[in-house]
This record gives structure tokens, C-alpha cells and sequence, in this order.
DNA sequence: CGTCCCATGTTGTCAGCGTCAACATATCGT
DNA sequence: ACGATATGTTGACGCTGACAACATGGGACG
């Protein structure tokens, strides 16, 4: 009972998680969250350097959460090369769709101009995980005449593009009455198709 | 002489975008642009109501330069439709990387949520001539099969995502020695091909 | 030429914020 | 049992955006 609280930074995590998916990254405020809580003004001090900080942390479980929803989306996704990729671009939509807050804290801008480890690291995981499965994807004829760091590039920026116009209050107008994971799922087909071409040339030959 | 100071509301928008190109939009600070210019504290209120009006007014301005440079781009590039949004979406790129501090004013979230009417207006405009066009290189059989708000809801994703992660620090490692511009051009036209295909089946029969 | 209005700029104040330093208390290893 | 240390508190500082009350000077209009 206590003057010690226990796990104050897991919710602070918590609540600025809330806040922002609320009210947006810029509303955050952590005397607001230490009012929340219950505590001072001061304590979130012990846990996050700054408020920067929490921003960090919360993007560095992003990543991680992130990779966590890529993997077992790829999985579902079977053996074709471009169904796991277009998976992926799906899962990525859906991630930002779903947890709003951990996808803006990744993509804020003061976050990615800091060089935490830990977040640099996680992030480092993320791409190497797109790049290995774009790869593939090229190797089962996907943009075939480009770099892996190209095709990365046009379907990770496709990918984050969709899913911010389709969190933007302001391209409503476009939706037309469709869902917004609908209309991503649809993009994401043209960015890259959902199964790759049959093999074409010869006749079918080897089959189960 | 003056005590009135003549162009503040301009100046004030000026001094804005320097701030946002160089700092970030984060810092931006109505004191601090007041101090710049040697103006009282609250002179600015007299010009832009809060804060995000700044911002605001900055993305209206933002919205018609992006217009006119998507304007004269298209009309540089020929009659074929295709090349005509190829070039858009290049222009695009090309804004964002020229003009990041308008760039970044049209793209914050606390202006997107806004109302405001003039904002809106220009936001239209842009959006009805993307639309326009697209609607042209479909018609040329571009993404033939989607309807023209995916059509647009796609390339703008592309084009606006390719934007943010070629300013972006976390992603330089892509870049491979290449400059932010030759990957956008790359990117885009992947997005849509640079020109039309040919017609196909009849062969060459009218021609200057 | 006079005078009044109002756009523009100023001064002063307020509450809220993030950060820091100094202090208090609980928890844990020994 | 006790002392180190992690965690929380209190108080202060300078900054911020916003507002209200006031000052000034240029332009409209007689």
C-alpha cells in the first residue's frame, strides 16, 4: 500500500498509450499522467529521462509488437513468397488501424531523430525482416528489376502512406463508404499481388 | 517610424517556415518568433489567433504552391496521360524535398483535424486535380480494374510515403549512395510508368 | 484641416508545462 | 539490524500560449 506505487512506469506506459490514441501525440503531457496516477508531479522522472523518452519506449515495444503481428501474419500467409509479403503489407495497415498510438509514437518525428540502442536495434529488426521477405518476393518475380532497398522503399512507403491517409480526417471523402481496412487491403493488392504468377512457360509438370 | 511594423503577418509566416525547415515543428514558439522579429510577445495574436493557426495558414499557402508546381509540372510533360501523373506524383516528391517546412505544415495532424475553411478549400482543389488525372491515365489503362479513389488513394500514399522516408533519418541506410530524389523518381514510376504503353495490336499507322 | 475609429502593437498577468535539485521513505542485500 | 539505493515528493525556475487592458498612430470622412 504505499507511498511506493509498483509498476508506475508500465502504466505510465499505459496511460500515454491511451492519451494518445485519444488525443493525439501532442496533447501528451506528463504532469497530466502523474495526475492520472495518482503521484506527483515528478515521479515519471524516475522512469523516463524526458518526455521524449516515453515516446522512445512506447515506439520500441511498437517495433517489437510490430514484428510480432508481421510474423504470425507471414505465417498464416503459407509458402508463396508474395502472399507472405502481401501479408505483411496487410498485417502493417491493420497494425496501424488497430493501435493507432504505437503507430504514431513509431513514426514521430522526434523519435527518429534520436539514437537510442534499444530502439535503433528494434528497428533495425523490423527492416531486416522486410528486406529478407522482399527478397523473396523479387526472387518469385515482384519488381523484379529493381533493388531489394527499392522494392522496400515504394512498399513500406505505400504501406505507412495508406495507413496515415486512412487515419486522416481530412481524405474521408475518398473512402466512398468502405471500411478503412478494406480500402488498405485493396492497395495493398496493387502494391503487391497476393500470390504470385503461375509459373508460366511449360506445362504443369511437378504437382503434388 | 512605426511603431507599427508594417508586413508582420508575413514576416511571421517566414519566419515560421525557416524555423520549421531547420528545428522541426515541434519548436515552434510564438515568443520565440516575436523575439526574432522584435515585436512584443503577443504581437502575433493580432494576426493568427493560436498557435496552430500559424501552422495552418502555412499549410494553406503550402497547399496552392504544391498546386501550381504540380500544375506546371504536368503541362512540361506532354499530352500522354500516363506521363502527365507520373510527373505529378514526381513533382510531389520534389515539393517535399524542396519545401519541407510547407511539406510538414500540410501534413501535421493538428491542422488535418482542423476545419478551417480557407484550408479546406485548397485542400479540395489539390485533391479534384489528383483526381482529374488520374481518372486520365486510367483511362490510358493505368490501375484500370480500381476505382479512382483507390487509383488516387494508392499513388498519393505512395508518393506522400516515399516523401516522409526520404526525410527521414531511420531510413538513410536505404539509400545506398543514391540521392533522395533519383529514389523518388525510381519509386514513382513504379507507382506509374513514365509513359503510356503503345496501343498494341494494329501496327503503326498515323504518325507526323 | 480636424477628429474619431480601429487596426495594430504593448504590457502585464495567469495557469500549465518540462526539468532540476533537495529531501523523504520504503525495500532489499548483507 | 542497518545502510545503500531505488523510488516517490516538494518546491522552484524559466519557458510557453493565451487573455485582458491599454497605447498609438494612420486613414476615413466630415
Amino acid at each position: 500500500m504505499s507511498y511506493h506505487h509498483g509498476n508506475l512506469r508500465k502504466q505510465i506506459l499505459a496511460r500515454a498509450a491511451e492519451v494518445i490514441a485519444r488525443e493525439g501525440i501532442e496533447k501528451l503531457s506528463l504532469r497530466a499522467i502523474a495526475r492520472d496516477l495518482g503521484v506527483s508531479h515528478s515521479a515519471p522522472a524516475r522512469h523516463f529521462k524526458d518526455k521524449t523518452a516515453i515516446i522512445e519506449a512506447l515506439a520500441t515495444e511498437s517495433f517489437s509488437l510490430l514484428v510480432a503481428a508481421l510474423d504470425s501474419a507471414t505465417e498464416a500467409a503459407g509458402a508463396d513468397p508474395m502472399s507472405r509479403y502481401n501479408a505483411i503489407g496487410k498485417a502493417l495497415v491493420g497494425f496501424a488501424l488497430e493501435h493507432p498510438a504505437y503507430y504514431r509514437a513509431m513514426s514521430h518525428p522526434e523519435v527518429r531523430t534520436r539514437t537510442n540502442a534499444d530502439l535503433m536495434a528494434a528497428h533495425t529488426d523490423y527492416m531486416t525482416r522486410l528486406l529478407q521477405a522482399a527478397r523473396k518476393a523479387q526472387a518469385a518475380g515482384w519488381l523484379k528489376d529493381h533493388s531489394p532497398e527499392t522494392a522496400v522503399l515504394f512498399s513500406t512507403a505505400a504501406a505507412q502512406g495508406i495507413a496515415q491517409m486512412l487515419t486522416d480526417p481530412m481524405e474521408k471523402h475518398l473512402f466512398d463508404g468502405r471500411t478503412a481496412k478494406d480500402i488498405g487491403d485493396e492497395v495493398i493488392d496493387i502494391v503487391i499481388a497476393p500470390q504470385s504468377p503461375a509459373p508460366a512457360p511449360a506445362p504443369v509438370k511437378k504437382q503434388a
